[in-house]
DNA sequence: CTTGACTCCGTACCTGGGTCCGGGGTGTAT
DNA sequence: ATACACCCCGGACCCAGGTACGGAGTCAAG
């Protein structure tokens, strides 16, 4: 059963180190597409499952709701869009992850300046970390 | 009632700019302390709750859950733990957040890259920024 | 042809981080 | 003393993102 036919689920899973149940869950939220069923009803996924799955791992670990991850995946998935609506949609996802990246990156600065104050030796009172994030 | 006896939730609230569920939310997961009552059973915060509430607001806006909060906290009562393990748990934060630019800045610059090839004229058919996608 | 692993489906449940509801008691200004 | 805002509590509800359950069908090996 197992190579021409498709994989299992089971096997897809496996793969891209996720829960079955994740699978198809993502199915129903649309997001991973319906794969083809064997006569018994069994889902056949083909190889390319498995980049897409990490692919939504990846891109929702960089922190994209499996929302904004389906919005990514309309860009694909929609063919009745023009050139320029793919571009357009294409520049919001970009101007949503520089976005992100300029937040993380002032968390990164706020917590770097926090974490200088400090050599790690002494007792925890009077810790300068501690005393930072309880000050404004 | 104001003054010498202390904050009303709603005042806490207020000057702290959270949602008064959120204070007694807090409560009950233990990462604020359960102020005393007024003889009608009412809270009455201390002043420094206010800046005990803005530090967990911070301390969340830089990446921390409230497992994480509640864990430096703890570290902050017990005076026999270091410094050090302060600075350790900030460390890993720096690390996981800049994993996340990191991460981030790779995707944009792939579909900036992607977005580029695109002119935003002409059918869907061929679109450069479809065709990349496809290949992952 | 039985056994054990795998799959199906629908539904229920879980964590995190809150938020709202409703029926009560309280505080205070008029 | 009455109106109205504020507070109490327990429990329900919300969203996101899964995970678990359980009865039934299927597959491959021995």
């Amino acid at each position: 059963m197992t190579g021409v036919n498709g994989l299992t689920i089971g096997e897809v899973a496996k793969q891209a180190e996720v829960n079955i149940e994740t699978l198809r869950y993502y199915e129903r939220r649309g997001i991973l597409p319906k794969p083809p069923r064997s006569r018994t009803n069994y889902r056949r996924y083909p190889e390319t499952a498995i980049q897409q799955v990490r692919f939504i791992k990846r891109t929702q670990r960089l922190g994209f709701s499996l929302n904004e991850i389906a919005d990514l995946l309309f860009l694909r998935k929609n063919p009745q869009m023009s050139r320029a609506a793919v571009k357009a949609r294409a520049e919001v996802k970009l101007e949503d992850i520089e976005a992100k990246i300029q937040h993380l990156t002032e968390m990164r600065d706020a917590l770097a300046h926090v974490t200088a104050l400090c050599d790690g030796k002494g007792p925890i009172d009077g810790c300068p970390i501690l005393h930072a994030l309880e000050g404004e």
